[in-house]
DNA sequence: CGCATATTTTGATGTACATCAAAAAAACGC
DNA sequence: GCGTTTTTTTGATGTACATCAAAATATGCG
């Protein structure tokens, strides 16, 4: 059982082929509590699956730093820039728990898309679906208050909240813990 | 010269058998200042180019509208909800000025799909951008005061202002009209 | 041109959220 | 289990931006 083929599979259909293609080149790896699988400046980068374990994609703004994403089990992820764009990436993601995961570099990810042309069907898809889930981030900071951006959050995310702490949490929301404290009362 | 073709072909390469099915599938519309090309609410959907004019894209917020994008000449664009899910869209996107442009509609996007696999490279890097550009608008809303998200948006889209009255632009930044004005002085 | 309408600016005041400080509560390590 | 560290809460005060009203300016149109 490979936790990225089955996250695949629901963008569409993968031949026996391409899926013991993906299968061979799939890495998998135990990591800690706090371990980094991604450093801002890196360009090495992929698409993931967690298997067990959380984590929280951050970068530095104003000499803090701000979550941008949390990722939980049995969803495909990426680094945008880096995977998208081969350019460095200005997130770190890092394990808030100890965690297992699968991986799929950005080279063999490529390797695949040569060998299998209409592996870019579900490549197409995935970015597609990325960018729905983008939209949604983009209207809920655009137009929601703190406190409406805080039940969409644990309306998509319901776990989340027994997973990470409410630091983390308010600088996903754009706000401080103290507020996020109050707003929760 | 079909400006959607030229477009597309910044994302790879098109075979001309490939780029004559575009063509034939291309259709041009002219469309006067306020009119619409997609109301919320609406599935039809489409990729576009905009070879002479200037539009914005809004949705209705809080009893207001909201501006959450403005497209030039030559560059391609899309209703992401519509496009990439076939569902209602809720946005608006409108002419500011009288405008001419290129559609290919949904149906016949896929329909180049089926008969062209290939153009599945195509459609996975233009998603990809997508992606990349809307990173950008989330950071921008995520930390950024006003001011800043109003030197971002005249660095990468400096004509704008010519052409756009400063309520429209200060809808985008998620600030009003008199906040713009004083961060302007 | 000249009037009507739309846009932008200015001023006074209100509110959502930040900052700083410190207490309270929870989690962690030995 | 107890002390240390981290997280969360509470309070006082500051700031970015909103709201409402109205004046100034620009634009559109017969």
């Amino acid at each position: 059982m490979n936790p990225l083929i089955e996250q695949l599979k629901k963008y569409g259909y993968l031949s026996e082929k391409l899926q013991e293609e993906i299968a061979k080149r799939t890495q998998f790896f135990s990591k800690n509590k706090y371990e980094h699988l991604l450093r801002e400046g890196q360009i090495m980068s992929s698409y993931f699956v967690i298997s067990k374990g959380i984590i929280r994609s951050y970068f530095h703004a104003n000499g803090k730093e701000v979550n941008s994403w949390f990722g939980e089990e049995n969803e495909i992820f990426c680094s945008v820039l880096p995977l998208y764009k081969r350019r460095p990436s200005f997130e770190n993601i890092q394990f808030l728990e100890d965690s297992e995961l699968y991986i799929l570099s950005v080279e063999d990810l490529d390797a695949i898309y040569q060998q299998f042309p209409e592996f870019n069907l579900i490549g197409r898809l995935l970015a597609e679906e990325v960018c729905i889930i983008m939209e949604e981030r983009i209207t809920s900071l655009h137009t929601e208050f703190a406190i409406e951006r805080y039940h969409s959050l644990i309306k998509k995310q319901p776990k989340l909240l027994n997973r990470i702490n409410l630091g983390h949490i308010a600088s996903y929301l754009g706000i401080t813990a103290e507020t996020l404290s109050r707003i929760r009362r």
